[in-house]
RNA sequence: CGACACCUGAUUCC
DNA sequence: GGAATCAGGTGTCG
């Protein structure tokens, strides 16, 4: 079952890779603005997911509605509240929407989005200060792709902080989580150390994808610190760089994968972030 | 423009009725699916107006789009919310959906959601004893100075919402009660929605003594207006202010008194704020 | 100057 | 416990 969603998904984004090699701008323009239409505005990306799912059963389009049924999963819709939604694209397609009907049932099942929300609080541990158990850790080792979202914060800043990670693997499904504290710190050192406690516990030579609200350390990463181990650490203000201490760690760790990055919203609903930042602010208030 | 509305409606329903006496048992049932299919269930039926808009949009239906958009803002959606929605149907459905976009988008503008929202909790007045308005406002007339407890509610925030004032003259006799509501709205709208109904049914050129639970209210009154209007309406954050639309109306409506402030706890027995308090929350509870 | 975070405080609405 | 709202402030970079 999990085969034939890899596949669908492997074809998907292969075709899409070859699309984008072969066609001119305005092909490229399209995609991006598909893109950019379901992501978060007036309204939420999780609501749009819905609409475009609807759409895409009442055009009747399989590859369309199956696409959209693993977003909305992964956006954390639930299975009846799928259903209601595509019976309204029932009722306004009519009868003729049945055997696209049939086949998004069959992907609800195999995807069985009930099941594996039971799976992911099964698995959710923390652990401040133990060291990592074999059980967790042969979990991260089948993977060579991972989703990290992490999240710092910082009582009055300076003052005590917490961090916060969560390692999912490439279908959103919980790992592993990783938090802790610090007596005195900053915003932005508890967002850093957040990161580098989590690289230091995923397997190396893998691909992971980063998610933060900061900025900080999205373009520290993937741009600033190129031009600082250049320059001997100075800012564009000729003062030292701040954290250097982290940002060294982190890397000579981050020369162990493949990262790329994502911005994500700071308290913006997104199921992930969320949940990091409040084990980060646990943390700090912990101590 | 309101007319071609009424015309779409009543042919509508005339239609459906004869539908309904021509068609056997199993029209009937498909009708009262398609009714069922939008009711509330796991998905709130607000939602599912929108999938419902977005199907019969990529399907080309403008009946059926313009059904669906009058429904949709009648359960509160902004018309950038509604856009939003259609451009997920854009997407999906191609440019050959663009005449029925220009049908819908006149549609909207017919509609105006915003105005036709004041419309209504200006409508939604109400006096406590009804005597009539000449007398009430040759009452009003007599003064030129006034006191005016006002107060918001809002079940759920956001959430359907209330609002009330009472207008009382220096020696805090009543003179007028102004209340009313709006469907989705949130605590700090009301707030503001009460001052601003109070001062609109208040002689001109006259003192004001404001008597309010909200420092959010009374700051924005007294100090945070000036700054705004000085600096584009942007936040101590670099946000766009909130509510922007009513306090512009305050600043405009505020020029025509000499306003004073008074902070009054709330639900400490204050005669008149409770008053107010519980007109408000009846409003909210009405709707 | 811009951007993203991290807070501290206050009031109301639930 | 959360949402609606604002003011003040620091942490950091270009």
């Amino acid at each position: 079952m999990q085969d034939s969603l890899d596949e669908f998904n492997e074809f998907r984004s292969e075709m899409n890779d070859l699309i984008l090699e072969e066609g001119d701008l305005n092909t490229k323009r399209f995609f991006n603005l598909d893109h950019k239409v379901y992501q978060d505005g007036k309204l939420p990306a999780k609501t749009k997911e819905l609409l475009g799912l609807v759409s895409s059963l009442v055009l009747r389009c399989d590859d369309c509605i199956t696409y959209h049924i693993i977003e909305a999963v992964k956006r954390g819709w639930s299975r009846e509240e799928i259903y209601e939604a595509m019976n309204v694209g029932l009722i306004v397609g009519g009868s003729i929407v049945i055997p696209h009907l049939r086949r998004a049932a069959k992907l609800l099942e195999e995807l069985e989005p009930d099941k594996s929300k039971e799976d992911i609080s099964a698995v959710e541990k923390e652990e401040s200060s133990d060291e990592s158990d074999k059980r967790e850790m042969k979990n991260l080792d089948k993977y060579q792709e991972f989703k990290v979202y992490t999240d710092g914060a910082c009582l009055g800043n300076p003052g005590p902080g917490g961090y916060a990670a969560v390692i999912l693997n490439p279908d959103f499904q919980k790992l592993k989580t990783v938090s802790g504290s610090e007596k005195d710190s900053t915003n932005n050192r508890m967002e850093l150390k957040a990161v580098i406690e989590a690289l230091k516990i995923i397997p190396k030579n893998t691909r992971v994808e980063l998610y933060s609200d900061s900025t900080y350390v999205l373009n520290g990463l993937s741009n600033w610190i190129e031009g600082w181990k250049r320059n001997g650490w100075k800012t564009a203000a000729k003062k030292a760089v701040a954290n250097q201490d982290l940002w060294q760690q982190l890397d000579q760790l981050s020369s162990d994968f493949e990262l790329t990055y994502q911005k994500v919203k700071g308290h913006s609903g997104d199921q992930f972030n969320d949940e990091v930042d409040i084990l980060a602010k646990k943390e700090a208030e912990k101590i």
